[in-house]
DNA sequence: TGTCTTAGTGTACCAAACACACTACCATTC
DNA sequence: GAATGGTAGTGTGTTTGGTACACTAAGACA
């Protein structure tokens, strides 16, 4: 049972901030702790990484076993190791970040959370360890790169009218944006498709769909276009 | 001697990228290892991190104890861990780059490494573990910020000539700038002060020497400001 | 049929990006 | 001391993209 070596090791942990998004809000995904320390309080998903899996795997581990969530888009956004951040022992946490479609993840407590839910950024319980410091480090980061990747789908249904994906980086960015100009802009990048389809059970004219036309954004990175709003 | 644990820990290290300039190349401090595994190779200057220590201080001593180099421009790039990476155990590294004034920084060996060089990025040595992995990516993050961050100056001496800024943009960018429109945007900014001084010894017109106003630039970040090139 | 709500559209102005070529200065050499 | 070589330093016109701005269209509902 005992791991012995002969120099001191810190504990590994890895902890993800999970977005996403619906009708009103950009969400950030948290469990409540039911173990100490911090028992009881929010916190973000995460747990100590195994000795025979890749950082980025344990992070998908961690997230499924504590949240349901499966495969979103991820990304490692820094690494919190202060000496004294957790009162146990030495841990060095290197954080995530996820993007998932709020609608289309259900999630559910397990054995190690004793809840587990969305809570708007805007409007956030006080954290555990210095998931506060890490979570803001996210939004910085997601603020910064929605503006030249389009990684802002991630967090959109499959099929989304343009008013939506301009309510989200409205969001996001915190500031409005022009609709004429935002439409002229996105739809001249020829990232979108068409889906022929349009809004259903709106109490007023219903908006086409479009979708995020992955291979389009493949051929044109390919040749020079930089994404950029 | 030995520490115990009811856990399995991996080890965790801190490397560190550090870019120097001079006046024909961008270049990299690297340490020439005297102990296995990798014996004799090349490898970026890093090292175990000790349980008192935050990680950014890790960085700095290393880099101090293995180069002598001090109080560079440090931050951190990204967090390595793949199982095998060590083929001693698992050991996962927190990388950083660091920006030097390369005329400033006498170099030389000490204790731990057999050797100390500059080489220039362009025409490296094959290196140990995956640190030409972990040097890539520090040289994109290099070229991706140094466009919307004035980090360049960190390369240069205090004082320079226009002429250098411009070939470190175009060394690090790797594409040519055209001479008035570089002068042009970088004099708009008010970011760069005349000494009133020229070159010495040169043998053609000596040119003016700027150095970077840094309390002009904080006023006008302040003042919503963004650095671009 | 009128009212409410969101969808959808075009143009004029301004600012910044870009392309581009010559003169000035200094040191060295003959 | 004249000529040469090498880098410093300078301005304009064109194009492009950013920004500001207001009305009509469609459909649901009362």
């Amino acid at each position: 049972m005992p791991y012995t070596y002969e120099h001191p090791h810190p504990a590994v942990t890895v902890d993800a901030v999970v977005f996403g998004c619906d009708d009103a809000d950009l969400k950030v995904l948290l469990i409540q702790r039911d173990l100490p320390p911090f028992r009881h309080r929010w916190a973000l998903p995460g747990g100590f990484v195994r000795l025979d899996e890749s950082l980025e795997d344990a992070a998908r581990r961690e997230l499924h076993e504590e949240t349901g969530i499966t495969a979103p888009y991820l990304e490692q956004l820094y690494t919190f190791g202060q000496p004294r951040r957790d009162p146990r022992e030495r841990v060095i946490s290197v954080a995530y970040y996820a993007l998932v479609k709020l609608s289309e993840h259900a999630v559910h407590a397990t054995s190690d959370a004793l809840n587990v839910a969305w809570f708007p950024v805007a409007d956030l319980p006080s954290l555990a360890f210095d998931h506060e410091e890490i979570l803001e480090s996210a939004l910085r980061r997601l603020k910064g790169k929605i503006r030249y990747e389009p990684i802002g789908f991630e967090l959109l249904p499959g099929k989304f009218p343009l008013s939506e994906l301009q309510r989200l980086y409205e969001t996001i960015l915190e500031q409005p944006l022009d609709k004429r100009n935002f439409r002229k802009k996105i739809l001249g990048m020829g990232l979108l498709a068409d889906t022929e389809e349009i809004q259903q059970d709106v109490a007023h004219r219903a908006a086409r769909l479009y979708r995020f036309d992955e291979p389009a954004y493949r051929r044109l990175k390919k040749a020079g276009f930089n994404f950029e709003l």
